[in-house]
DNA sequence: TCATTCTTTCAAAAAGTTCTGAAAGTTGTA
DNA sequence: TACAACTTTCAGAACTTTTTGAAAGAATGA
């Protein structure tokens, strides 16, 4: 079915606006539209209309939509008597950001813990007496330097291993327990004392590089 | 002070990690290895220190450092009798994690919103009746369509809406109650039921882009 | 089996991002 | 004012990521 031109244009914006966000997410922003596109238009869609609609070739076409499937947020959706693939997003907003977190967590937090665990116990294992290191004694100011970088070690992994947990109990089956605690959480909480900006006229400059850069030049304090 | 070489050699490998994560979150390589060194080391270091120890040239440490500044994680530091800046990284993992989130709902999450209630307020005013567009009937048809676009923008509104309460309570100056709380209920939650996997040779690739490559090719059905 | 239809892959090109190094700028001191 | 010490900027180079288009691979039905 056709939407007509205004809904079309209400359509692609939508599209544009999601697509810009992922590039401050580290996702390709041509992912992010194919995955817009689906979602918004709600239809079940196949690889020659998201190219037509999206102007992007077939090999990319394709490249996108494997990444999407892998990640779990579009699924296959097929039609008796047609032999092309179709496609349709998840439409349910927190099932959707479920999924994303959890495959986060198991790419990025996961990986990095395990590094973090590695650095930590390579360099100084929890269970060796301060002042020795394999069998050879060090002097007290390395010992203390030693300590120090333990310690700093540990505390980002007591952050990400708390954000791993809350995360899992927010993605895992009984998280809808949680999702509706949040839900709960937000009416509770306080309106918000700085409400959306009235709208900048938002330039094509992706928003987390924008910086003023019209100041003075040279050696510029930024604050005393 | 400088360290000894299993110190140094552990702080490397830490900025390292700490790099290969951030292409993940979209921070650049450099950026977040300053920052890595600085809150690995623990110790003012200027620019001349920063070039040397991560071999790049002054234009990128000055960048990195700037945005590093803008960021509101690392901070000036001066010493008496010397014109040099230094600079140091802010010690306390949740202060700095309370810092980006606050940056990046104003960067990010506060732009997408406006650009949110633009699309949805644009198409389908919610004072409108609905079947009424600029005084023009439209189709029955057309007037659903139009209301699930609305819809599906609402969900995603309500989404983000949830999202940003609850990341202000977490930044706001009563956050620290927050996240004690956090840390209260992950003490109480169960342990992790999917322990950090036995830590994979990690090739040099980016892990969000690690996709098997090796199956067989052409038409390859990924589920049934 | 073959022809047809559709999907995936991959090498090369394009686009985008980050980095360099020299020049321009600032500040403080004499 | 001139100078020394330091920082920032910016055009082009280097590097990385994304995109294309054509070729190869699969599934289906006759």
């Amino acid at each position: 079915m056709e939407p007509g031109p205004d809904l079309r244009a209400a359509q692609d914006r939508f599209v544009a606006t999601w697509g810009q966000m992922a590039s401050a997410w580290g996702i390709s922003r041509t992912m992010a539209e194919v995955h817009a596109l689906l979602y918004i238009t709600g239809a079940d869609l196949c690889t020659d209309d998201i190219m037509e609609r999206l102007q992007i070739s077939r090999g990319n076409a394709s490249m996108s939509i494997r990444n999407l499937l892998d990640w779990g947020i579009i699924e296959r959706a097929h039609r008796r008597g047609d032999r092309k693939d179709y496609f349709r997003a998840e439409q349910d907003v927190w099932a959707m950001f479920r999924v994303i977190v959890r495959e986060r967590l198991k790419r990025e937090v996961d990986p990095l813990l395990a590094s973090l665990h590695e650095i930590r116990d390579d360099l100084s294992p929890r269970d060796s007496r301060p002042g020795l290191r394999g069998g050879a004694r060090v002097s007290p100011a390395e010992a203390k330097a030693l300590g120090e970088h333990a310690a700093r070690i540990d505390s980002l992994v007591d952050f990400f291993v708390t954000v791993e947990k809350l995360s899992r109990s927010f993605v895992s089956p009984a998280g809808k327990g949680l999702q509706a605690a949040a839900w709960l959480l937000r009416k509770a909480l306080p309106d918000d004392p700085t409400p959306p900006p009235p709208t900048p006229p938002t330039p094509p400059t992706t928003p987390a590089s924008a910086t003023p850069n019209s100041g003075p030049r040279g050696r510029e304090r930024r604050s005393a």
